[in-house]
DNA sequence: AAGTAAGTTGACCCAAGGGTCAAGAACTGT
DNA sequence: ACAGTTCTTGACCCTTGGGTCAACTTACTT
């Protein structure tokens, strides 16, 4: 590759790393060509796809902070807290940059490492979920599924609500709390829990707005 | 205004009722003149903007059904009981009917009727609401400005899930319900109650889907 | 039955966003 | 410093959706 070339494509990555923490992960290709200084024809020459563009550039933006916060969560002496912690941070992640928002909603089945950071957060999701579950501090229907669509209808409420109410979403995370956690009422969901296929389904439709 | 015209306005209402009702209020106007065996000239002929023609048609559409919901909740006997049923009740209507989703959650403010439908739909809920806390029933700081901004989340996966899992909705509601239950545990909200004029910014992006 | 007003049509304009490619510019190796 | 390769550019095409309007057609009136 030339030496040119490796230049425009540093400079596109930047962009698309401003713009997608900016606007999340559907901004349009030529808005970063532009920002980067460079033709879109250049952009699709570089990397060809959206997809290919953001397995270079999300990775680092939004890997390591999931990674984290499911660690973290973890490191929780009491599962409550960690689960409490768990959800929080993901949402506050959400709010925060738009492009997490879209890692873990977004669904871009062609770019690999981003489908593997949904993996890996999933299954800490699960985790975090089924230790506090053993330890009877939440109900024992909820399920990993449930709480992807929470995050999903969470991280549009939250872009939504980002210039005019960015805490808007922290009271709808905390009903959910309040309603997870064992109390005394507690009947069984009249609703079978989704399968993955089922929550991959929706999650389609709800990322690209019809 | 003549005779073909009036048969021509009838054809579009007809059309236009299918198409929102199947695919909300957001269907290509071109695509209701289609339906209607028109050219899309004459829509705009005839009703200008596609908020006269929402005004039309919707009204009868959504305003029984939610006025409907709103007064058999208020004939429970036991507040919290009509308190859930107007929940459910909702989401259910926004499930069933993407037309009613809009209306609940889409902001027309074009749209006259539509927009009376909505300040009655508010004004009952405001008043469900606060039966059921003074009752005891429920969680004092849940708003309706908190309703108004589920049901518009609850809208968004209603209709995601449609085909998937059509009542994935239900599940949500019932985390919500949980926690609005007055239980033991009653921690006070660390995020204050939205204002109006907060909810109309924020639904007004989270219907637009950018 | 003809004249006139009213209504309809579809080609046309716009903007946004995705994507391609021939022509020209710019590196790099010798 | 020049040939040869690689890269960049921007004009171009596509689509979807909103919206307009001159020319045509149709219905009503007398």
């Amino acid at each position: 590759m030339r030496a040119d070339a490796q230049r425009n494509a540093e400079k596109l990555r930047a962009a698309a790393a401003e713009l997608f923490q900016e606007r999340g992960l559907k901004v349009p290709l030529k808005e970063i060509a532009r920002r980067a200084g460079v033709s879109h024809g250049t952009l699709y020459n570089l990397f060809g796809t959206r997809e290919a563009l953001i397995d270079e550039v999300v990775t680092g933006l939004a890997a390591d902070r999931l990674d984290e916060a499911a660690e973290h969560a973890l490191s929780f002496e009491d599962p409550r807290e960690g689960f409490a912690y768990y959800i929080e941070k993901v949402c506050e992640l959400q709010a925060t940059d738009p492009a997490v928002a879209d890692v873990v909603s977004g669904r871009y089945p062609a770019a690999e490492c981003l489908m593997a950071i949904c993996g890996r957060a999933q299954e800490a999701a699960t985790r975090i979920i089924e230790r506090a579950q053993l330890a009877g501090a939440i109900r024992p229907d909820f399920t990993s599924e449930d709480l992807l669509l929470f995050f999903v209808t969470n991280a549009l409420l939250a872009r939504a609500a980002a210039d005019t109410a960015p805490d808007a979403w922290r009271r709808q995370v905390a009903f959910l709390l309040e309603g997870l956690d064992t109390g005394p009422a507690q009947g069984a969901l009249a609703v079978a829990p989704l399968t993955p296929q089922q929550v991959y389904d929706v999650m389609g439709r709800l990322a690209g707005t019809p």
